[in-house]
Formats: structure tokens, sequence, C-alpha cells
DNA sequence: CGCTAATGTAATATGCTATAATTTCGAGGT
DNA sequence: ACCTCGAAATTATAGCATATTACATTAGCG
């Protein structure tokens, strides 16, 4: 990352480190309203700045959200990375989709703006904000405990990440009620692990026997 | 609905019918440009009339993106709808699943303004727009051919529609690649498909051994 | 002590949502 | 045929947000 300085100038000025406080305020913001509800405005008038001061730092609105996503980013890979690191009766996999769900619901304003925003859609490839998604990608897969070949590991892990997703999502819109059953969204997600295993063993047994 | 009027007063005044003419361009602007593209003063002028006009037929703009939304869903039901009408060697879950895919990777500024804007979250939860959603989750129930007992088919369905949208909002999010595997979408909805198959045939094994 | 770059401010242009007061058109009764 | 009434649209305006430009202030350094 280039255009960042690497120490920050404390205490320069009015404010001393603007850009982090940008981020920081943003990311609480986002919290409670969403990604939609940042408000470079908003931001200034809160920190004590004027209104075209955190321009000095970003580029534009959506600048200031690219950085904003990739803290959350951070904050969601540090989650999940906790939730597979002590031990635990349950297995790595449940745990940390399980881990995921808690964040996704709890703290869905920010989750929307990691998955549901343009934000992430338009950033690079191979950008700060893209590798800290892919580096959660590399979570999915190290909890996917199964001797599995790269291959299917990561074919089941990119199932398993897109109907984590798909709950928190649809249980966010309200639309993870059935008719009739009225089951918990962390009764499905377990539900969602233990098919995966077994499919995933199944399909290990399949390339065993043919291959 | 009672606020609508049955008939519609066709060539009245200057342009006769807006409200289903704005509907129809925020659809079409939605569908080029995403949920966050619709700007009423956009439409207004695209369609020659002032910019308060619009407020004589919605409340606001949120109010014109939920009638935008609710068309939406019909088109998207629809297609369902054909997708597992007309016969086929495959499953019709197979094929609800890759049309629901298509739609929502060819279409998906308003797959977006479905599924992934505020608008249906907070609409309310005996509405049109709800009750459309849940006509989608009807036809995703129907195309689920096995013998389930209704809830293991409800919990199954669910499933298979987390599943579903998040293939669909993590590839448009540049999300779906893994480090090694080359997967196409289609084929990765196949596998969902095929697994979800799997377990409701074992769960149903169980059920019908256990009670 | 004054130069320079970083940082912030003031003023301003543009675009959007939304409301208020006013005008235009058409329908239907008399 | 005329008049009134209500729906639909108009002009005018307020308020807020993004973003740009030109200007001011401060710290740090030679």
């Amino acid at each position: 990352m280039p255009p960042r300085l690497a120490r920050k100038p404390v205490n320069t000025y009015h404010h001393g480190d603007l850009r982090d406080a940008l981020v920081d305020a943003a990311l609480a913001e986002a919290e409670q309203g969403g990604p939609e509800s940042i408000s470079i405005k908003a931001l200034a008038k809160q920190l004590g700045v004027s209104q075209p001061a955190p321009y000095r730092h970003f580029a534009d609105r959506e600048a200031l959200l690219e950085a904003v996503t990739a803290k959350a980013f951070r904050q969601f890979n540090a989650v999940l990375r906790q939730s597979i690191g002590r031990p635990s009766k349950q297995s790595k996999l449940s745990r940390l989709a399980q881990a995921a769900l808690a964040f996704g619901l709890r703290r869905n304003g920010i989750y929307r703006l990691m998955f549901a925003s343009r934000t992430m859609a338009c950033s690079p490839k191979g950008g700060e904000l893209h590798n800290a998604a892919m580096e959660t990608f590399g979570l999915l897969l190290e909890a996917l405990e199964a001797p599995a070949i790269g291959l299917l590991r990561e074919r089941q892990a990119l199932k398993i990440w897109a109907a984590l997703h798909g709950v928190v999502m649809l249980a966010e819109q309200g639309l993870l009620t059935g008719q009739v059953a009225q089951i918990s969204r962390e009764e499905l997600v377990e539900e969602i692990v233990e098919q995966s295993k077994l499919a995933l063993s199944v399909a290990i047994k399949a390339a065993g026997a043919t291959g």
C-alpha cells in the first residue's frame, strides 16, 4: 500500500489522525444504520472538522467505504479465526459457521457493508479489500478439516460459504420463515454444516474409487 | 390493494398512466445500474413530466422501490414457474435452480433490488411484496419433488434457497473463485442441487426409521 | 526565522428528495 | 351547453448530501 504514510503524524494541526478516526466513526455508523447511512458530511461534523476535510484522506465517498469495508473484513476474520482457535467439542467448521452467522446477524449493518454493497464488487481483484475477503475464504478452508483433495475441498468450501451467506441475508430480509416450519437460523446453519460434511465424505470416497 | 384505481385513466392530462410508466422505467433503470441508480428526478425527466409529479403516485422513493420490487418478484416467479413447467430430462429442482441463477446473474441489478436492498427488509410481513417473495419460496418447494414430510421439505428448501442466493451474491462480488479450483457457477449450483437431494433422502430415511 | 508540505477551512456548484401553493384538464350532474 | 369538483400535474422552493476549487493555518526543518 504505497499511498499511505507509515508513521501517523500524531497531534498535527487540529485533529491528529483524521483518516483512522473517519474509518472508525464510519464503521460505528454502519453498524447502526448500514452502509447507506455513512455520510461524509455527518462524519466530519461528528469529528469536529469541516466537510471537505475528509477529502484530504479519501478521494471520494467510495474510497472511504472501501477502507471501512477492509477494516470490517479484518474484524470479521479475527472473529472467525478466534472461533476455530480455541479447543472445543464441536467441529471447527461448526464453530466457524455459527460465529459467522452471529456476526452477520448482530453486526448486520457492517455485514451488509461487506457483502451487500457495491463496494466489494467494484474493488479491484488484487486489492487490499479483495485480499481480506480471500482470507475469509482461507479461514473457511482451514475449518474444513476433512482430509479432502484440494479441489474438492475448495468446491465444498465455496458451497458452504454461499449457503452461510444466504442464510444471513435471507434472515435479515425476513425471508427465512417457512409456512410451517419454525426453524432457528442456528439450527439451519448446523444442518448446512452437517450436510456439507456428509457430501464431502461421499465425494472423497467417490474420488478414491474412480481415481 | 385499496389505494389503486381499477381502470386506468388513459390519456388524462399530460401523461395518462404515470404510475405504471414509473414502475417500468425504474425497473429498466435498476436492470442497468442497480437499485441505487433509481432516481425520482431522472425518471420524471425521462418520462417528460416535472420532478414532483411522481409524488402524486408514490409517497416517497421507498414506496416506488417497493412497487418496483414487487413487479420484479412477479417476473422472477414467472421465470421460475416456466422453468419447472415444461417437461425435461433434468429434475425440476435443477431447472429451477439454474433458472434462478441465470436470472440473478443476467438481471443482477434487479436481483439486487429484490434481495440486497433495504426495501424488502423494511416492507411489512403480510404486504404485497412479502407475499410475492413467499411465492418464490413456494415454487422452490414445488420443485422439490421428493416425497418428503412437510417439515423436512421446508427445511431443505430453505437451505437450498440460501445456497442459491449465496452463489448469486458471492459471484457478483467476485468472491466465488477459489485459489485453485476453477468451477463454473452453473456447476456449483448443480452440485448444491445434488447434495440437497442426497441430504433429503437421507433425512427421510432417518425420519422413517425413528418415527 | 522564513520556507514548504501537510492539513484544514470557506465558498460554491451540482444533484437529489420532498413539500407547498397553484394551475390544468376531464367527468358528471343540472 | 355550463359549472363545479377532484384528480393530476406544474412552478417554486427548502433542505441535505457529494464533491471541487481556492484560500488559510500549522508543524517541522534547514
